[in-house]
DNA sequence: ATAGGGTTAG
């Protein structure tokens, strides 16, 4: 038996034993005793501890098993192959395998299910295949369900789906847990018809009130970024499930859709439907994206008073939320209190500091986090990058972009580029940049020549705009943005030949300028704005203010990126009196000093906004505006700290 | 006694 003994090597399992509660530990102190050399009650205890998740204690006890002599049985293997799989140790589920040769234990089906299993979690579908191709009896719906999962779970998608029609053609019976094992497959666009298909036959079987299979299909729907069919799905459901709500919710959260969210939370509370964590996270992610931070506030208030231990995806989430709420005071709080922080919750806080303009400490945090030893990824080199192109750290954005490459390995894709060019464009290095576009090995998408083009307008570069501007409405011809501010860029050429052009474009491909609007939460009501409204109740004060404003700012004058005079006056709205404006308005009206933040949204629109807004802070000593989730502006005591056109 | 499964963040 002795052979046995460089199993796992106990050493190496010491140290993360020592890490679990004592009263664990004495299982398996106890079970040591043991002096026994019947298998049974070896199996017992590796049972209690493959069931209470403790793997490394139920590897640990099977050493002992073998040091005391006891030979294990087909009952040992399952408990001890799901502990290697859990923990995704190959090496010991190979040796594993070794020991159910040796002790003839390779015909039980049940050690044969755990085998394939075991190599799909540990990522070697060809050994599990392997094992699969010598079963002689392939009738079994559990073998096949194991490797149908564990191809999904491999991201192989398209092996699992012809197993499965394998296994029909054979006439092996299927059932939920094939279901559950395959329909997670379905996770693009493309496979939504095969997604659709899975749910027919589904309906069929009569499994269609199996919540389980309506919890996996709604998901299924989600990532096949179909948020009606997910919706309909989910009305259909009658006897919905706090996972069926969190589907739902972190569905509409990850596709952006946050009003949605906040609705379905609203009437989960109506219904007293009592969320947990998972429910949660979706709900912050919606605050951070629409900057409510009143209701943010109000979910950590109930976190904390329903008791609820936060766990790393809460804490991630709060911090995420408050930092694009603009609370970066709260959002470091949370930070630096967390006791084991991963790359996600380093992401967040970078990110925050740096949409807010505060590129120097983003940078300083990222450094901080490499040191630590954590393992950067593409996200938050996205996030470091943004944060220079904010802050103008122009040198230290390129750096980063070859260290990533260098060091990292990691392939920049179209994000990091626009990024780079945004860099490159703000100082004026706008040639550099249109050769780096011309250079990238990945497909510039509508954002990177987007960036060059916001470039060309601060730069007053109308030829390569031009240029940028034919790139981008090639792969986004829908959006206006781009044509508004080619537009803009030849009013202020005084290219009216080129305005006129522009205009036709837009006429003839029916694009119509979105109506924007800006909004501002006070007091807990959000209040709305589309440009010349008149149907907000303050409206003649509104409009005094303006005035008073627009007066003082032309008096002040203002002063372009470069410092240089502004020349031309910002073209009126054809709607009428911009949005922003009226937010803006509306918010100095309402507010106390000092404590409010105003959210902006739709400033991609009518960018040249940000002319009224700078001249305004340097008359008002309270205004700071934290444009959309994607890109910030960032004034503060009349300092632009961002020159950030777009 | 033993195998296969649904929801979470940047």
């Amino acid at each position: 038996m002795t052979r046995y003994l460089h199993l796992v090597p106990l050493h190496k399992y010491s140290r993360f034993v020592s890490r679990f509660h004592t009263n664990k530990a004495a299982i398996v102190t106890k079970a040591a005793n043991f002096t026994t050399t019947a298998a049974t009650p070896w199996n017992t205890q590796l049972r209690n501890l493959s069931k209470h998740g403790q793997y490394y204690e139920a590897l640990i006890l099977y050493l002992q098993m073998l040091q005391s002599g006891a030979t294990p049985n087909a009952f040992t293997f399952p408990f001890v192959l799901k502990s290697s799989a859990s923990l995704s140790l190959p090496i010991t589920g190979k040796q594993l395998h070794c020991h159910v040769f040796k002790l003839g234990c390779e015909s039980e089906p049940f050690v044969q299910t755990a085998l394939i299993s075991m190599y799909c979690r540990c990522n070697l579908t060809e050994s599990a295949q392997e094992v699969f191709d010598e079963i002689p009896q392939r009738s079994l719906t559990v073998c096949y369900n194991a490797l149908i999962s564990g191809y999904v779970q491999n991201c192989n998608f398209l092996n699992g789906f012809s197993l499965f029609t394998e296994m029909r053609q054979r006439g092996v019976p299927f059932n939920a847990v094939t279901f559950l094992g395959l329909v997670p497959g379905c996770t693009g666009p493309q496979y939504l018809w095969l997604g659709m298909s899975l749910h027919c036959l589904n309906v069929k079987c009569g499994l269609e009130n199996d919540l389980t299979i309506a919890n996996c299909l709604l998901t299924m729907y989600v990532r096949c970024a179909s948020m009606e069919l997910t919706r309909k799905l989910f009305d259909h459901i009658p006897e919905k499930g706090l996972i069926t709500w969190n589907a739902m919710i972190s569905g509409y959260a990850q596709n952006g859709l946050a009003a949605e969210v906040l609705e379905l939370y609203h009437e989960m509370e109506l219904l007293q439907v009592n969320p947990d964590a998972v429910t949660f996270v979706g709900v912050l992610s919606a605050c951070a994206n629409l900057g409510a931070q009143k209701i943010g506030l109000e979910v950590e208030e109930k976190i904390r008073s329903s008791g609820m231990r936060c766990n790393v995806f809460l804490k991630n989430a709060l911090i995420n939320m408050y930092a694009r709420c603009g609370n970066l005071v709260k959002a470091r709080i949370i930070f630096d209190e967390m006791p084991e922080k991963n790359l996600v919750s380093w992401t967040a806080i970078i990110g925050g500091y740096g949409i807010h303009g505060f590129g120097n400490i983003a940078v300083e945090l990222f450094d901080k986090m490499i040191k630590t030893g954590i393992q950067p990824d593409g996200t938050v080199f996205v996030s470091v990058l943004s944060a220079c192109s904010h802050a103008g750290l122009t040198k230290k954005g390129v750096n980063y972009l070859d260290l990533m490459k260098r060091e990292y390995g990691l392939k920049p894709c179209s994000e990091h580029y626009s990024c780079i060019v945004d860099l490159l464009g703000r100082v004026g290095r706008l040639e550099e940049a249109h050769k780096l576009i011309e250079s990238m090995e990945v497909e510039p998408d509508g954002a990177v020549w987007g960036a060059l083009l916001g470039a060309c307008k601060i730069h007053k570069n109308v030829e390569l705009a031009e240029l940028a501007f034919n790139k981008v409405v090639e792969l986004e011809p829908t959006n206006i943005g781009y044509y508004v501010l080619l537009s803009n860029i030849y009013t202020e050429a005084n290219n009216s030949e080129g305005i006129l052009r522009v205009r036709l474009m837009m006429r003839e491909r029916k694009l119509k300028k979105d109506p924007g609007y800006s909004y501002f939460e006070c007091k807990g009501k959000t209040h709305l704005f589309v440009a010349g409204d008149r149907s907000h109740p303050q409206t003649k004060e509104i409009y005094k203010l303006l005035n008073r404003l627009e007066d003082t700012a032309s008096q002040h004058g203002g002063a372009n990126t470069n410092g240089q005079e502004v020349i031309n006056q910002e073209p009126p709205n054809i709607m009428g009196v911009h949005s922003e404006r009226l937010a803006i308005a509306f918010a100095l009206l309402n507010t106390e000093i000092g404590t409010d933040i105003l959210v902006i949204k739709n400033l991609r629109i009518c960018g040249d906004c940000h002319l009224f807004v700078k001249r305004v802070s340097k008359i008002v000593d309270r205004l700071f505006v934290v444009r959309d989730a994607t890109r910030f502006h960032h004034f503060r005591n009349g300092t632009c700290s961002c020159n950030d056109y777009w």
